[in-house]
DNA sequence: TGACTCATGTCAGGAGTCTGACATACGGTT
DNA sequence: AACCGTATGTCAGACTCCTGACATGAGTCA
């Protein structure tokens, strides 16, 4: 065979694949106690950090689609979590603001994702943790380049 | 406030699904055209590397539920791209290997996904490979850990 | 002013995936 | 031999998310 596939072992890819999975996996876990799922999750961060966001912000901020998106802030404005005017100020762009409710929601949450995040990271070094991230700041932006 | 949150901007775990959803989206683009979809893709490259492996490997390996890959493996074996015995030679579990046909379809692929692995890495040097790959593969074992 | 481009919110339809459940097969324990 | 726990393949139903499409609003340029 001229070519022998690529070896999963030693991929990037399939790594990168892999601890995504598994930090998916164990965000869900920490936060399927508090009934809250991880794109319900990072869209209240968002909002935390970004208040005035809109449906379409925030999609592009959790990896979503518009669409689904927007059901989720539906049921999350129907529960109170967030609120969104009736009008756009400008535009059509609805700028979406957490409730002190939603407040609450997150803080929760956050705790239990930065354990999370504090487990991830436990076996590395301040230097690792900075090459890591650097590295993968730059993939980011090689692959987003189109043709590097 | 006491916790302000977790600031996405300097977080490993936002920058990790940034980057496997960066590079979900690209493997997607390059394997549009050839009419594989990324899940099906793992399946070929995963039984060319472990041939023999039953429908919950594979599940395993291309991060999927076992129903999901089914779902997908009956579909390969009609088009006649992978083969499964009638019976099981012991259990239940039935090994599933690939055709030539689903040999020639799988070099394509890979060629293409190689290329987008390519481009990811492109901007990093052998050692920044070699921490960010040790890097992860830490974080993987943390998180599956369940307590570290 | 009018035409063009882009971004947004929203609706309908469909593909992919998951949860839940059941029967079967192996291995270890009593 | 009988039991139990684990793993597998499979079926059915529901859900999530995406693709495709449309109308609206803002900005740009002639």
């Amino acid at each position: 065979m001229s070519q022998a596939g690529i070896d999963l072992g030693s991929s990037m890819g399939y790594l990168l694949k892999e601890a995504s999975s598994a930090l998916r996996a164990a965000m869900e876990e920490v936060l399927r106690p508090l009934g809250m799922t991880v794109t319900h999750y990072s869209c209240l961060e968002l909002l935390a950090q970004r208040p005035g966001s809109s449906n379409s912000d925030l999609a592009r901020g959790a990896f979503v689609t518009r669409q689904s998106m927007n059901v989720l802030l539906q049921n999350l404005e129907r529960d109170g979590y967030v609120t969104r005017p009736a009008e756009a100020p400008v535009g059509k762009a609805l700028p979406a603001s957490l409730t002190p409710r939603g407040r609450r929601s997150l803080e929760q949450a956050t705790a239990a994702v930065r354990s999370v995040e504090v487990r991830m990271l436990a076996g590395l070094t301040d230097a690792d943790r900075s090459v890591a991230f650097r590295a993968l700041q730059t993939m980011v932006r090689s692959l987003r380049g189109g043709d590097g």
